[in-house]
DNA sequence: CTAAAGTCCGTACCTGGATACGGAGTCAAG
DNA sequence: CTTGACTCCGTATCCAGGTACGGACTTTAG
């Protein structure tokens, strides 16, 4: 692990992420400026690309990178409870949004095969869509 | 069903969207611009009511507004297989997503478990996000 | 007829997470 | 010491689907 001073675009490649999100993280206040040790350019140390990696991991799981932030001031491990309310708030809402697609998939493949088995004078996908409300029940 | 001759406001109520929506449909060529009967203000029929309310069904199955343009391109019902083709194209993305969103599920709650469980020193949550690849396995 | 209320349109702004641009400044090689 | 590549920074743009603004115009009530 020699990975310490990297230059932004060194970084940028480490983490898997680019040059100009790097610079977006800092502006956001993900990651700390560093230091600029031979001059005005940017020199990374592994501190930093530990950093990065944090945050795309928590993108992964799908927080936020407001919720990135929180989590990063929790990194001490110090407020494990205030982690996990983070953490299954987020969940919740990951769980919503499933319940959502599952009610959708549920109707498109109902849909789907009934159009499918043609017994239908019209296309069922679109007569549900152009249902007359008042008419129809 | 005397619902001819809605002034914008109107329409929008009728439809559940708001007036600026209405328009903005307009402009994105999903609904005609209805004639301006009595002057220079919109005039809306039955028939764009009806559209809207298609438009706004489609959305909540989670059809984009272009895919929708091309639903109501296909309005007639006279190329089923086409109106397929779009749904199940849509029906994939949503099952795509659904899977992502599963793992996630499942990654916070082992997390959320493990960190509730109290059995580990650092909390496990911010250890899986901090990890160092390579030290791990 | 006048005043108030309603509607017109073009354009700007919003969310979230980047991504692109371009002129100025800087660094490394020769 | 120059050249060319690199990096700086602020700002603009993108995606989708709206939402808001504001000055001008139109309609309606009295």
């Amino acid at each position: 692990m020699d990975k310490a001073d990297l230059t932004i675009p060194g970084v940028a490649r480490e983490a898997g992420i680019g040059v100009e999100t790097v610079r977006y993280y800092e502006r956001r206040g993900l990651i700390r400026q560093p230091e600029k040790r031979s001059g005005a350019y940017r020199r990374y140390g592994s501190e930093h690309l530990q950093r990065i990696r944090f945050v795309k991991r928590a993108q992964e799981l799908g927080f936020t990178l407001e919720e990135i932030e929180a989590l990063l001031g929790l990194q001490d491990g110090a407020n494990r409870a205030q982690v996990r309310r983070v953490a299954s708030a987020r969940r919740e809402q990951i769980r919503a949004k499933m319940a959502d697609l599952r009610r959708i998939d549920r109707v498109l493949t109902h849909l789907l095969a009934e159009c499918e088995a043609g017994k239908t004078p019209h296309c069922p996908i679109i007569e549900s869509l152009a249902a007359t409300a008042g008419a129809q029940g």
